[in-house]
RNA sequence: GGCCCGGUGGUCAAGAGGCCUAAGACACCGCCCUUUCACGGCGGUAACACGGGUUCGAAUCCCGUCCGGGUCACCA
């Protein structure tokens, strides 16, 4: 045995098996030429946040459009910042956002595939297997510099203007014998495992980027950790055996990492592994007093997808918004295919935009209003039901006390070519739809400004005699233009506009008057069927109290 | 600070040396339609960060400056 065997003995004297046997029980997957095999990588350090939604979409349109597969993977190697609930939270999001998982864990319990375990934690003796084969050729080494030895050691690296980082002369255990080893562990210290790393920074490396395109970065010449004292890997690690082990083919992840690549691209070479292709896309921002910085889940509430959900958007919403972010070509696809499966939309990562786009609510209201505008009414009242239920109880005793007045009330103007696009999220569909509702109708005196109050009750009174609540639209209307004339009022629009001085207002003037007493509101949908929805007796209660208030 | 990446209207973006007098979407404004509003239709305001090159010709290629972002952990 040679030193480094027998350092290897010493480290890890437990394993066993050899990077073969892994290699023979995760061989090579069976897929089509060009099928792509990517993933998610969440650590559940906290909860579902748009970033890690983006991204999870992103490479799942990738698998869609190549026909390969997307699986998530559970990076839990950091157990001091573990939150309780992280995972479930995570995948249970994934799921509700309608992002299919085909392998891994494809629900916050179940692990599918024949690449697992797919939890970090659960792999370390795989990982130890790789470290042991790079401590017997000498590419690795325990270190026992503790965290105070580290800082102080980069303090004086900072004084000095010098690079930096446990590299070269600073790295003190690099050439450690056996020996000096045996010793400090007898001693009880602890110790991590780094890599001693070949590369130099004068060296240049050089890879294609999926996304950014070509980069060219000095080569890693860090001896960074590989396992950490508590045997667990760090994500470097972790990512090269994983990604390789698990057969991935394209790396999708935020840019945040690019300058990690250097790092990754020397493990897979040492390791004997074909690295993968990286996408690294940039990430959401947000602006911040003028300043464009990336979306973070502490600082931005709205980060949280929680946020989305409170609000009620519709999952749906948000993923149009993120489709609109991924590929500038996804509006023109869902213009040509409004109500296709976004499935269906051919997706080119290379075309994603390499600077980070800026959060833009405006435009997620935008795509929402039209998401919402293609639901049928008993969508509507369902997904409305089911957020007021968690969000709005007082609405939601109010919806469900009638279920079938509800549903006629969501289905006016809904119901046709053209729906309106009055509602982006759930928690604008009560003050929407209050006038609809006693318990949240607010009687108004708010008529039309230019007409005085004698017309107005003159013309209430009147059509309280003739308002018949069977009325097409045609006949409704033709009631309300008869009563023009000897209110003097003008019953055609253009005839009034061509002649104002003649008339007291117009047939639209006494619309309005009518909408204000029945509403209370100046803006609503058709009036007509707001008032069949209502019925006779409210429509004729709420008329009389107008005129008594007048 | 070192190393990376980037910079086209307020926002997202198309753009691969001549098709650019620079698309489209959101937002904003105006007009039309209309029982109001919304929808829809038509139109409008508004951009190639700056400076040098290369070229007959530059938003596009090169260099510099400035600005923005990311990263420099036993976190991912």
């Amino acid at each position: 045995m040679n030193n480094f065997e027998r350092m290897a003995e010493l480290l890890l004297p437990n394993i066993d098996k050899t990077p073969e046997y892994y290699e023979s029980i995760y061989p090579a997957r069976d897929l089509p030429d060009g099928a792509r095999v990517v993933r998610i990588a969440p650590s559940p350090t906290g909860y579902l946040h748009l970033g890690t939604l983006f991204m999870a979409l992103v490479n799942r349109i990738t698998a869609d459009s190549t026909g390969g597969i997307f699986y998530t993977r559970i990076e839990d190697t950091d157990k001091k910042r573990e939150i309780d609930g992280g995972i479930d939270d995570i995948i249970n999001g994934l799921i509700r956002f309608g992002i299919n998982i085909d392998e891994g864990f494809v629900t916050p319990t179940e692990q599918k595939g024949n690449y697992g375990p797919y939890k970090q934690s659960e792999r370390a003796e795989i990982y130890q297997t790789y470290v042991k084969k790079l401590l017997m050729e000498g590419l690795a080494y325990p270190c026992f510099c503790t965290a105070e030895e580290l800082s102080i050691v980069r303090e004086n690296q900072e004084k000095n203007k010098i690079r930096t980082g446990y590299h070269g002369e600073y790295a003190k255990h690099r050439n450690i014998t056996v020996e000096e080893a045996e010793g400090l562990i007898k001693e009880g210290k602890p110790y991590v495992i780094r890599l001693k790393s070949p590369g130099s920074e004068e060296n240049r490396i050089f890879f294609d980027d999926g996304i950014k395109g070509k980069v060219e970065m000095p080569e890693n010449d860090e001896d960074f950790v590989l396992l950490k004292s508590d045997g667990i890997p760090t994500y470097h690690f972790a990512h090269a055996v994983d990604d390789h082990l698990m057969r991935t083919t394209h790396v999708i992840r935020g840019d945040e990492w690019i300058s990690s690549v250097p790092k990754h691209i020397q493990l897979f070479k040492l390791l004997g592994f074909k690295p993968p292709k990286y996408c690294h896309v940039a990430p959401i921002m947000k602006l911040e007093n003028g300043a464009k910085r990336k979306i973070s889940k502490r600082k931005d509430p709205e980060a949280a997808v929680h946020y989305f959900a409170e609000q009620g958007f519709d999952s749906k919403s948000v993923i149009e918004y993120l489709m609109t972010i991924a590929s500038s070509e996804f509006e023109d696809f869902r213009r040509a295919n409004p109500t296709e499966d976004r499935q269906k939309f051919k997706f080119n990562i290379k075309k994603m935009s390499v600077s980070g786009a800026l959060f833009d609510e405006n435009k997620l209201l935008d795509v929402s209003k039209n998401v919402v505008s293609t639901f049928t009414p008993d969508e509507v009242v369902e997904k409305l039901t089911l957020w007021a239920k968690e969000y709005e109880p007082d609405f939601y005793s109010v919806l469900t006390l009638n279920p079938d007045y509800t549903r006629s009330v969501f289905a006016i103007d809904r119901e046709c070519p053209k729906p309106r696009k009055d509602i982006a999220k759930w928690n604008e569909a009560k003050n929407y739809a209050a006038y609809m509702f006693d318990e949240y109708y607010v009687p108004s005196n708010d008529f039309p400004e230019h007409l005085n109050t004698s017309d107005i009750k003159a013309f209430l009174c009147a059509y309280r005699e003739v308002y018949s609540e069977t009325d097409t639209k045609e006949e409704w209307f033709a009631r309300i233009k008869e009563l023009c004339a000897p209110l003097g009022f003008a019953a055609d629009t253009k005839e009034y506009k061509a002649n104002r001085e003649a008339y007291k207002g117009s047939a639209g003037d006494l619309s309005s008057v009518l909408r204000v007493a029945i509403t209370g509101r100046k803006n609503t949908p058709d009036l007509c069927s707001i008032m069949q929805v209502l019925g006779k007796d409210k429509c004729v209660a709420r008329i009389n109290a107008a005129i008594d208030n007048i």
